[in-house]
DNA sequence: CGCCGACTTGACATTAATCAAATGTAGTGG
DNA sequence: CCACTACATTTGATTAATGTCAAGTCGGCG
């Protein structure tokens, strides 16, 4: 990220120690005070509200390389749950330190800001494609930003698993586990992906993008 | 916001002109390039994407004392139009001053993260009124919302004019504009709140509230 | 007064939810 | 290795919530 390894250098020396998350197991949970940032070092998590009602509604997934916990400065209280999918493992990135240490690298803190400012326009994505996306153009933009992601980090874009659960695919994108069930069954009875389980395979990531865009009308016929 | 004296007064000289923004015009627009953060010291806007094919998607309203274009901090461009919804006036912040400036007010700096993270947690709400309210809900949610905003600001908090059309409010909430007017009309029926065009009055805010927050059933029925 | 855009209301269509089974899959203990 | 259980997923039938289409109605403004 551009800084001079001096920086570096007393960047690493603020970040705590790591800390492993085993699979199903909160890393904080909503109302926990709050005092650190979680750097992912290896894994996958979500985060997640609690409904008034009691209900949960993912709000994200983040895996290795995204930082967790960026909501809960606001309040020093953490604003909603983060649960590893797999055993995964975090950095511990003191708060108050690293605020202290952003006055002698100011590039630090350029990037702490493009990272917050990252977040932002993200939830931005999310509410427009719960506010006026149909189901299967959410699902496809849902497949399209995971191949993003994966390819960012040196990962197959085509080829790749789900961490996460139908449900919890369903809970994020605002429809039910049996909607997602038969969207994966048509895109695949499309031959636009391959299914097994849990491991996904893009066949054709054109035509998913330009679902996901809104360009290809998709078949509503057989939902 | 705990600054002293001094500190406040090298933030004023930071802060540039102030601008006026009229009625249905852009403040920016998606794509222009980021400089300013912009301080809304009178009226309202509001603030959308254009999505792929063409549609615009609401991501959020704006009143006096909030804070527009955090979202272009991580690119250097807006994400998004700001459109003033009636005439109204703001104070550019030029972004890189006030970065330098944090180096000195550590206060400053705190508090500004502080303002970043709550963007994001208004967001994740905006994500779970989309994912999993159903219509009325959403939109008690959305009124007791503003109640409470007009509240912080000193005004009353069961009586305000809706700065927003319909169809604005609509695509905010991922609902028609039919819908918010059958809504309109259903809870006025029950007596919840009166309307007369942008005008609004809750008349039982408690019930509002619980509306929103899934406790109370809300009428089913005559949608 | 009359037009225009914003809003309301009604009838109908559609999407995705709900309910209900069936099927598959991963563990577990024998 | 296999039977057995618990859970996750798929699939089908039906329904409910909300969108769409089509008239109106209202209110402000020239």
């Amino acid at each position: 990220m551009g800084l001079a390894d001096a920086d570096l250098e007393k960047l690493d020396q603020i970040i705590g120690r790591r800390r492993k998350v085993r699979k199903d197991t909160l890393l904080y949970r909503m109302d926990d005070p709050f005092t650190n940032l979680y750097a992912i070092r290896l894994g996958h998590f979500k985060t997640y509200q609690i409904t008034p009602g009691g209900e949960q509604q993912v709000t994200g997934f983040q895996m290795a390389g995204e930082l967790l916990g960026m909501d809960a400065i606001s309040t020093d209280r953490h604003h909603c749950d983060a649960m590893a999918l797999e055993d995964s493992e975090v950095c511990e990135i003191p708060f108050l330190q690293l605020e202290e240490l952003f006055s002698t690298i100011p590039t630090l803190l350029h990037h702490f800001h493009r990272m917050m400012s990252r977040e932002i326009t993200r939830e931005q994505n999310v509410m427009l494609l719960l506010g006026n996306m149909r189901a299967e153009q959410r699902f496809a933009a849902f497949l399209v930003n995971l191949a993003a992601r994966y390819a960012a980090r040196g990962y197959s874009s085509t080829q790749f698993q789900l961490r996460m659960s139908r449900e919890e695919i369903g809970n994020y994108l605002g429809l039910t586990i049996e909607s997602i069930s038969r969207l994966l069954s048509r895109l695949k009875r499309q031959g636009l992906i391959r299914v097994a389980n849990r491991e996904i395979e893009l066949l054709q990531p054109e035509r998913l993008r330009a679902i996901a865009a809104g360009t290809e009308p998709g078949d509503p016929g057989s939902f």
